[in-house]
DNA sequence: ATAAAACCTAACTATTTGGTCAACAGTAAT
DNA sequence: ATTACTGTTGACCAAATAGTTAGGTTTTAT
């Protein structure tokens, strides 16, 4: 009964009260920006007074960078990996439908790392940068790789990742317009089948492949 | 000699400062987002005194709603027409074409229209929704047509659409993570030429056309 | 039971910021 | 020359907000 808790008792609502805090700050950060985004608003949202908030995180800055980093993580853990041995299509085939579901399901950490990027990437860490300049060139190797052995046609393949990306953040980001164009209140389960689908085709065919 | 301007000497200093806040504006709303941007920034930015921002436009927002505004126009401007008689694989071409520049050459607007859509798109008039609706139906009735005569594989033209949209945009957009990426310090010329051909060439053949 | 540690929060403070205002300067028409 | 309009700006103010502090309560370990 006591057993399986018995480790870790104490922080146990530090942790508790930290993952409710960051969930409120990523909402308020999407919604009004890092400056727009008030500790006091962020407290209301997570059901907490403004200074217990204070109390987990020294300042708004803290917070921001824990949301960040959360969201940094969140890739990292969604994103799968590539491998020589899947061959371009599956590579391909796992890489859309990886990036599409994690649009679908947590559009937020994509809408905060998007807006973190157009202005400037100002509070990302250089070791974030230099950590995705690899993960891209290492990918685009393997690209290379394929299309030396004929395996699939000659494209670029850093602008291939891109395209890639691109497309699928897209359902995250811009979620407000995509919905306005279709009509719609909120995405279905069908819609994250079917941009699969629809953008695999796409790009698979763009490769030559399928 | 003064004829030319006979008609509205008054008020042309008025343009003037109007379009140097405008900008000056742009650049800090990309930067601060529009919480952070301050009316001093923005007027230190545009070499003026901030009393004379606020003589200019009445407040914060309007400067806001104007730059949003020279926004869209300029998104409107510049992305060109699509016709009946265009045949597919000129639209797609004509569509690519007209967006990838516009990323490149105001991609402020671009970064200023993203942030407003992931943030909820709270400042949007309803008319500029309901006026894109509209828009990417009516290209999307475009494709069906030529879908329907044959002239181009079974895509669904909604989505083809936002793959368009998002591929292109991405460029400016992402410009930060994409100059790391590529371990450069700005887009040279031929990126421009070098995008719209690849894009082009992955999305043509996806669609069955080339 | 008790001491120590972790947690909680009302009240306060210093600073920033949007916006006003009043006085002044330039300019154009009568 | 006078009037009226447009433009200019330093000084000021009220509101909002990040962060501190001090004094509490609760939990945990012994």
């Amino acid at each position: 009964m006591k057993n399986n808790k018995e480790i870790k008792k104490t922080g146990n609502i530090r942790v508790q009260s930290q993952h409710k805090i960051l969930i409120a700050a990523s909402t308020e950060f999407v919604l009004q920006g890092y400056k727009g985004a008030t500790v006091q608003s962020i407290a209301d949202r997570a059901g907490l007074p403004k200074a217990n908030i204070l109390y987990y995180f020294k300042n708004k800055e803290n917070i921001y960078h824990a949301v960040l980093e959360h969201t940094l993580q969140m890739w990292d853990e969604g994103i799968g990996d590539i491998t020589p041995e899947d061959g371009p299509k599956a590579a391909i085939e796992k890489f859309i439908d990886a990036k599409v579901r994690m649009s679908f399901k947590h559009p937020e950490s994509s809408k905060i790392y998007a807006m973190e990027i157009i202005q400037g990437a100002q509070h990302l860490k250089d070791f974030a940068r230099k950590y995705q300049r690899k993960w891209v060139r290492e990918k685009a190797q393997l690209f290379q790789k394929w299309i030396d052995n004929g395996e699939m046609r000659d494209v670029d393949p850093i602008h291939l990742i891109f395209l890639i990306w691109s497309s699928t953040q897209h359902y995250a980001d811009f979620e407000t317009q995509i919905l306005t164009i279709m009509n719609r209140a909120e995405y279905e389960e069908e819609d994250v089948e079917h941009v699969i689908s629809f953008l695999t085709d796409m790009i698979l065919r763009g490769c030559g492949l399928n």
